[in-house]
DNA sequence: AATGAATGAGTTTTCATTCAT
DNA sequence: CATGAATGAAAACTCATTCAT
């Protein structure tokens, strides 16, 4: 019996249980901080005590958020170098598009979880990061792979390979789904300007 | 009499008030939410009602921090394009360089300025946005010209242009001046990455 | 058919419904106002809804327990006094030997019907304060007769009847069952000490 | 120059703060976990942040009472004790008329202080019971001393001394500065009672 | 009796802000 | 400018209690 591979480029509406789909809006709107638990609540459709039956306190409600996207992110970019296969350039091109795609269909998730990381307390903080550590090494090694291979041109590989990243995530500061761009245009069109960067030469 | 040109690569250590000094670091750290009168207060070496002598109120505070800190990247940017002179090609590595040194020195700044955008209460956001799509409309102006012209290949001058955008900010994200690059060959470096962006074609 | 006589002088360990005993301890380590419901319920091994079945309310529970306390401190001594017939002498010693027992084997049961009696609320308090009036009735009365009839040499009967009440009661705040005193010297002791007491004179 | 001897027998009307006067009204009617801060607040006259003005947290304000209190305490027997000299027969009334004074003119001062002890936190706990402690074993130098020098009978001298405490703590539960007694009666009655304590044999 | 979900009213504490000195 | 005292409003969180299953 073989497992079910992940459909990583499907994003559907609402994968997010209740409160933590209110913590999302809310948080991404006026900041961990700039939120308080009675308006958590009330966007929750729970009274005040009702929240805290789900979670503990605020901050297991941050938490509990950032995980829930982080692991998605990590199961999506697995299931898209899984697919791709080998090659660097495949690779290369699968984890730019998952990162696109999360960062256009999950554009506050997104925006939440990079701006929301310093309000993590305690060691909440570090499992988050490493598991965005753990995202930026898979790109890492294809670019440095394709670099070695010859099949990027890129004298500075990990100037690279941060440069694609912060070039997929920028669109999650602009792209609207009713904007004049089709997804797959969209994508598309970062894919060449990615492949620019990896292929930029003096 | 002629006026004094702004040495746009030149940053020095405090250019910012005491005050507002101590907004940018606790800001940066908490956010505006997560940061009291208090703290704010202690960290300026001032008391409470010592601080109040000098803004009206918290808002006041970072309204004003935030419009300091555009009106000089505003303020270098045009600088910069001025002793670019008319080339495209010339105007794009200007204003890149420029944004690239500031978002290298000035780290906090940027990251505070897009990151409580969100709190600005009333017009004060409007304003602070209004600058920001004036910088960006002054690379799109040189994108879009050296498209036109023919200097750069690029067939997506508009995502071309906000990727490279997307490039410079990101580099706060991680540049730390005692790394092992230095700010001339990181500034290198990523105009050759920006320039791989206008150029990709298919 | 005779009813068997109470053998006032033996302590078993639990003889407290659970609910209770878990009240005891609960109240007697954090007071009625610092136990919650929740914590009483643990602690019994009970749900919150299980609980509820049992009492209706929390203040029932506190009821309940300084009730079952009374009333069972109120028939050891009417068995003792019963048992030492109608000399004052033999009346006081049995007394005195009561309360001491009762202070010893059931310190809690002894520290938290004090000390909650202002947690009762309506005529609840005044129902158990009867008992406790009535109690130290039963002391009066054999102290007044024994001082009127030459047994105790105090001329203060009243007084000195209360100072043997708290010098009964003052033991439950240092007794513990392994000290190095034996149950039956510590009541002889004592039992001095409070002969000490009705027969001091000037 | 020499220092004041304090009047240890000397109960002015209110020798505390206002808001430890408050709390000690609120805390002897409803103890500690009952009372709220709101509560506290109004008694004293206060608002509610206003009272966080003067004192931390609810804890510190019950620390503070009963260090205040302890301390008048300990400051009034040392001066009882050093106005008595070397005799334990002197050092014993000393000690008793000053436990019993404050006894009854401190009445809530006393309950409070013991009653509330198990609702300090960390090792708040642990400073007041070492005060105590301190207090109780003046008492117990003076009682072994005697015993051991003939001055007082009892074969029991540490039990006689914890007796004589109780006896003094006991006036508190019922002595009313309105009753029938004046309070040198009631010293005088009770120094009978507590010498016949350490005085009586088998 | 247990479970799980829920709630109005309360808790302690902190907030931004003010004002007299 | 600092100090110290003050406050209405709101923060996060907990309370005793209920009810459907």
């Amino acid at each position: 019996m073989v497992a079910e591979p992940l459909e990583w480029r499907k994003y559907d509406d609402a994968e997010l249980p209740r409160v933590l789909e209110a913590a999302l809006e809310a948080f991404a709107k006026h900041g961990y901080h700039g939120t308080s638990i009675r308006e958590l609540a009330s966007t929750a459709g729970l009274s005040v005590p009702g929240l805290y039956h789900h979670y503990p306190s605020k901050q297991d409600i941050l938490v509990a958020l950032l995980e829930d996207v982080m692991r998605d992110l990590v199961q999506r970019t697995a299931a898209a170098l899984e697919e791709a296969g080998p090659s660097p350039a495949a690779r290369f091109d699968a984890w730019v598009e998952c990162l696109l795609r999360f960062h256009m269909f999950r554009t506050k998730h997104a925006f939440v979880t990079s701006s929301e990381l310093r309000s993590l307390e305690g060691d909440n903080r570090d499992r988050i990061v490493a598991l965005r550590d753990e995202l930026q090494g898979m790109l890492d090694h294809a670019v440095e792979d394709g670099a070695a291979g010859g099949t990027f041109a890129t004298p500075y590989p990990k100037a690279a390979s941060r440069g694609v990243t912060v070039l997929c995530i920028g669109v999650s500061s602009w792209y609207r789904p009713d904007g004049p761009l089709s997804p797959e245009d969209l994508v598309h069109r970062h894919l060449v300007l990615a492949r620019g960067v990896v292929n930029a030469t003096e």
